[in-house]
DNA sequence: TGTACATCAGTGAACGCGCGTTCACTGATGTAC
DNA sequence: TGTACATCAGTGAACGCGCGTTCACTGATGTAC
């Protein structure tokens, strides 16, 4: 195992690592160490306390999550339709890596108030800005309710998540991203 | 204080009121004890262990909830619109009320699987009923897709609530029902 | 180059705390005569 | 009716555990001469 300097970016980075593959709930400081390979007290060495290393660990995975994601498509290019399946599906994707792991602190609210620094629901605002500018080109109809299909597609990649960690649900399929996208264009009227 | 013959079920009516008020996270036996009025250990006499009255106190606390909620419309009756909306609003009072209690036991399995008996998403369930029989009954488009409209209506409720528990966020206002229904009735292109 | 000392990141046993849970005990109530 | 005993729901101090956190100590590294 290659000794690393910087013993605060190993600690961030295992904890990142551990947020992935098993979310916020039950992770403790000696969980973290001993994944690290390093001694339980050497935390504080480096983080004021455990709710310091956790706000830097979930930027860290939240950027992680990122940097796997495609990028976004602009509006006026391609078509209307694959353009909001790709918005949908990135929201999809960025939400069940990342909602997990901040559920699990509802109950803890002084972590995410650490979390100023990072700007959160990027994707909303940009998802928000892609359909206003798709509205002004004339692609969506004049008098859209942009901000309510803005509502509806972010609550439907919270729902989906939220009923996977839910067992009391019978099935949980990820739902069909061309049905979706065809009723919001379309509605049901 | 009025002393109850049936202590199983006071244990279970105080803390359904507990969680109500403040929800499952931090809820200790000992709170629940101290506000009942009872002394730390009796609870066991009652129940096998603390679990199994949090799954009976979460049981009691949804159906007070439902029952302070009124009726859902029929199919056929009055306008789409206004039951559209009342079933969107019925969503988003019931989710209020019974999500910030079970995101709180998300990392607790062993509690969300003694609900069985609670059948779970009723709501949804008659929702979904709703809109098929309003599309019979060609009020909606012959082929409207019934059901990603419910995962949309669905979703905002959670998303709502989701968005007012994590204080990461700026302002969080309840959705415009109006408009969202509005929205999904005709889309937006 | 070799030696003595200072520094300080890292160590891990130990601490205090709150939790769920247990169990010897209490004391009000019911029963037998 | 009165007395002795049995029952048992309720009590709350105490237990074991895991947690976050602390701190006296270690030992590798850098520095002075």
């Amino acid at each position: 195992m290659p000794r690393k300097t910087n013993l605060r970016e190993q600690l961030i980075a295992t904890a990142a690592g551990m947020i992935a593959s098993q979310g916020t709930a039950g992770l403790t400081v000696r969980a973290i160490a001993k994944q690290a390979g390093v001694a339980d007290g050497v935390l504080y060495n480096h983080f004021s306390d455990k709710e310091e290393l956790l706000a830097q660990s979930l930027i860290t995975h939240v950027r992680n999550v990122e940097a796997t994601l495609g990028e976004l498509p602009e509006a006026g290019s391609g078509k209307v339709e694959a353009n909001l399946k790709a918005h949908l599906e990135y929201g999809l994707a960025l939400h069940k890596a990342i909602l997990p792991a901040f559920t699990g602190l509802i109950g803890q609210p002084a972590v995410l108030e650490r979390l100023g620094e990072l700007e959160n629901d990027s994707w909303r605002e940009r998802f928000t800005a892609y359909l206003h500018a798709e509205r002004e080109l004339g692609r969506l109809r004049a008098d859209a309710d942009v901000d309510s299909a803005v509502a509806l597609i972010v609550g439907i990649c919270h729902e989906t998540v939220l009923s996977g960690l839910l067992p009391h649900n019978p099935v949980t399929r990820d739902p069909d991203t061309d049905r979706i996208v065809a009723a919001v264009l379309t509605g049901i009227r």
